[in-house]
DNA sequence: ATTCTAACA
DNA sequence: TGTTAGAA
């Protein structure tokens, strides 16, 4: 498909999708007349890195760990500084975990006492 | 009509 | 990231 399509199925903007690939995070074929040509795959590949950059990777940091999460060990895994570099990633993630779930706690008590106090409000 | 690259009121 | 000019 064409990036207008992957665009439009992703809800990414084409000119985001260019900019991925400036980054080294896509690498679409391309057509005889320059167009980029997108795999079926692309599509989740695109989510996948959306999810990635929220979760607050750097477009860098993606780059080298995307050939490598579907399988099991990529062709890195005997590299010291690369597994060093993932595993800080990892431990980074592990700590933004904590704090989003103390406040989603903090939010949850909150809750609960304004339900109690006024039990016409719904606390789902 | 679409996409491409490059650049920025 | 959006937008846009100029070319294909």
């Amino acid at each position: 498909m064409r990036i207008k399509e992957l665009s439009e199925r992703v809800g990414v903007s084409t000119r985001l999708l260019r900019y991925y690939e400036e980054q080294g995070l896509l690498t679409p074929r391309r057509e005889e007349n320059g167009y980029r040509c997108y795999e079926e795959a692309a599509v989740e590949r695109v989510r996948q890195i959306r999810d990635l950059l929220r979760a607050g990777l750097t477009t860098e940091i993606i780059r080298e760990v995307l050939p490598c999460l579907g399988a099991a060990a990529c062709s890195q895994y005997d590299d010291p500084e690369f597994v060093r570099r993932i595993t800080a990633e990892r431990d980074r993630l592990r700590e933004r975990v904590t704090v989003l779930t103390q406040n989603l706690n903090a939010l949850d008590d909150y809750l609960s006492a304004v339900s109690r106090l006024t039990p016409s409000a719904d606390a789902a």
